[in-house]
DNA sequence: GTCGGTGACATACGCACTGTATGTCGTAGG
DNA sequence: CCTACGACATACAGTGCGTATGTCACCGAC
């Protein structure tokens, strides 16, 4: 139903698109109060105005980039969940994806990096709504139910295991290309370890 | 040495000190962002010229109230950190006597919730020569050594655990003061298992 | 005790952005 | 054709940082 659109929709919706990706790519290189918008403009030869018609504010424009971000990355780490065959090995599969996602230059710094900057002191309660931390929650209830680690408060332990995706997010946008995979080695070694230590004890 | 020293000096590192106050509040009320020097000048009934006289920049005083609530907490951790038979313990006890100064409703919000902010894209660089960082790196390396927990890459563990530190720190910064006992019990639990999780298996 | 020097501020200004209000032009629809 | 509306461009006001410059009290020397 897209498909068949009026002209001037259609090159409206590639001037938002191209905003968005320029946006993505100048948040990413320049920090998110390091880039002016009229340089963003400038990145699709337009003006501000352009962009202030097509989102609210800066701040806007930057969760509209998030938001696409977060939620494709989000979708492939549900879809790589899906796949396993339990609940425990769903999340390691989701964190294996996930963290494949977050060697992208653009997502690691515009989804961990930027993020609370952009977005502030209301950041964490914004996360709370984002696809990729109610994936987590998802898993760890999912786990819980299933007996794979023992009952745990589950907002307190999603939270936890969301910052430790932060800060592995963060790790790998920052490594050198060449260092990624180790990085993301050790990350995935670790958090695993940790989060076997919610498992019940072996009888 | 400091006591006998000329009046105007004492009076300078008065205001100084002054200023240092009013902006940890003003920073953890209004955000760093949303608090203009301005505003924190008038507090302390000087103008902002006096601030610049006194601190580089906007982020060097964000940067200097920080370092001093960091330094403090993370002296009363390791203090009774030093006080606890085994590594393990101290790991602990410093975990503990922490997440009671995250209550502080200044020190969480400047800590936690707008150190990311004020800092920006550096403030991972500039965590790991922070003091509540390195002492996180001390107790890890003290566990390993101790055979607490088994070897683990001291970086990725280090950075893991202090990201984890920061999510219930803000969910400390965040809670109404009624709920903070409760919360602080359920990190200091949930934190502690997934810790267990890196000690070696039971022969 | 006064006198030049210095440090602790206050005042005034430029500058870079953001956000908003207004103008223009092409396209869609009757 | 021509009127309306949507997609932008242009112009302007406001805010807040940083800096350059001024002023006045204090300190030490003579």
């Amino acid at each position: 139903m897209s498909t068949t659109r009026s002209r001037r929709e259609q090159y409206a919706q590639a001037t938002r698109a191209a905003v968005l990706a320029a946006a993505g790519r100048r948040f990413a290189e320049r920090g998110f109060a390091g880039t002016a918008l009229e340089d963003v403009a400038a990145d699709v030869h337009a003006t501000r105005g352009a962009i202030y018609h097509h989102f609210a504010n800066k701040t806007a424009l930057f969760a509209a980039a998030f938001e696409e971000l977060d939620s494709e990355a989000t979708r492939a780490s549900a879809a790589a969940a899906r796949r396993a065959p339990t609940p425990w090995e769903a999340a390691l599969a989701a964190l294996e994806v996930f963290l494949e996602h977050c060697c992208d230059p653009v997502f690691g710094r515009v989804v961990w990096l930027e993020a609370p900057i952009a977005l502030g002191s209301a950041y964490w309660q914004a996360a709370e709504q984002d696809a990729s931390y109610r994936l987590v929650e998802q898993l760890v209830t999912a786990m819980i139910d299933s007996g794979d680690i023992e009952p745990q408060p589950v907002r307190t332990t999603t939270r936890l295991l969301f910052s430790m995706l932060g800060a592995a997010g963060i790790a790998l946008a920052q490594a050198a290309p060449e260092d990624k995979p180790l990085v993301k080695a050790e990350y995935t070694a670790v958090f695993t370890r940790m989060v076997a230590g919610l498992r019940p004890a072996p009888t």
